[in-house]
DNA sequence: CGCGATTTGTGCGTGCGTTCACAAACGCAT
DNA sequence: ATGCGTTTGTGAACGCACGCACAAATCGCG
């Protein structure tokens, strides 16, 4: 409301979204995408809350957010909502990835197809190993770490992802932050010391798994002596990360 | 503090312990091992703290929280934290993981040895394609879902991996929970509709990508009109799930 | 043209989580 | 035994986020 819809391309920076939005918007554009190949034109905030596996309420604050497009009885125009989304995610400029560690995961990683469809290419594969430097995956060539900073520049990378053991880990921070990376996504399990300015977001698998793992020793331990029956409070919901 | 140290193996149920908590344990968890491999007996808040990357104050508070067993003047002793934390999480029982979807991803899950020195082990893998079904990945066979009940029961599985396409997530979910299975990490892009009492975490590589994408627009933005410097408020740290 | 049905946008209360700051407890040296 | 420096555990204040509930807005129909 507090917004015109004429200026489809002027990104006005949002400065205080609140994370927590922040960290919901992609849900929202994945559950949008997949409405609209369905063929929906419209949807309630209703129908998008169950799709994002989210409150309606706080669905509508977040848009509300970013200026929100919806109409009062009638509900979010489907195709303006993803273009909105992927202009404050800021996906309207395709973004390229360094991948450094091309071990399991980097495999994995580096072939995964669900990246690319979702705004992000990888454009270059780093490792350390000799034994890995040459290979080829999904048309790419694994390069030697130290070509890093080089390669950064010459593609205009600005992401980049940590697949190495948790001992090589802040040493690849250090290089990719050198090179002028200003955002990383560490799968290693470490802590990471970089900069000011410079983003890290970590994802350990292990971690999930003990999460999982205390709440199933929880369930087991309550089930015993008659006490109340589980209310975990978030079971039967998907929870976001 | 309010608890005695004399049961070791008592596991005080800690129902209502705060989830935030919950979700940190695991990084507490790592940092002590890490602590304990150095040849520290002993550490403080302020340097587990440090070796977690959270603040202090708040890491005593979470420990507090499990009757923590900290000497004031000295700091918490790292091997009774260790087996403490453990037991919390339910890590003295070593918990087996039924892996289904033997993809790009599937590959690098059942090949990540990350998983077995974290008190996990994958105990069966599956698949839908009998393409794949018959491969031996490192000491396991992949089964055929259609054999998921029946080796979930024998296994005493608890755990379920989905590391499916998207489009097939629910319907693998189901047969989890059909089999017997209460909790869930989930790969796929999608929401999982389950039954109450069923945990589901979800861990989404191109949310994580997209979040970061985010703080990379706004850096550029704020970079350009002469805004404050960036402060971000999170930059520099390393952040968790 | 007006009315009812529907749905958005949001003000407000509530609860959770984080952080500060300090008293209580502990070890050690004297 | 006493005092001093160190570190834990926690009470209290603060801030954020969530969800309810409702007014404002829009559409469609009579």
């Amino acid at each position: 409301m507090s917004q015109q819809r004429t200026d489809s391309s002027a990104s006005p920076a949002f400065p205080d979204l609140p994370e927590a939005t922040v960290a919901r918007l992609p849900e929202y554009l994945r559950a949008l995408h997949s409405l609209a190949e369905q063929g929906h034109d419209t949807v309630s905030s209703e129908g998008l809350a169950a799709a994002a596996g989210v409150n309606s309420a706080k669905l509508r604050k977040d848009l509300s957010h970013l200026g929100s497009y919806g109409t009062r009885g009638v509900g979010y125009d489907v195709a303006l909502l993803i273009t909105q989304i992927e202009a404050v995610l800021g996906l309207s400029k395709h973004r390229t990835v360094a991948l450094v560690g091309i071990g399991n995961l980097g495999h994995a990683l580096a072939g995964y197809g669900g990246f690319a469809s979702r705004g992000f290419s990888i454009a270059a594969l780093f490792d350390a190993e000799r034994a890995q430097v040459g290979e080829r995956i999904g048309g790419l060539v694994v390069r030697h770490i130290d070509e890093l900073a080089e390669v950064v520049a010459a593609e205009g990378i600005s992401i980049g992802v940590i697949a190495t053991p948790a001992q090589a880990a802040q040493q690849v921070a250090d290089q990719l932050v050198a090179a002028g990376v200003t955002s990383i996504l560490n799968f290693a399990p470490c802590v990471l010391a970089v900069p000011p300015g410079v983003d890290v977001r970590k994802v350990d698998l292990a971690v999930e798994m003990q999460i999982l793992s205390f709440h199933e020793h929880r369930k087991a331990l309550t089930a015993l002596p008659g006490q109340r029956p589980v209310s975990n409070g978030r079971s039967g919901e998907a929870i976001g990360t």
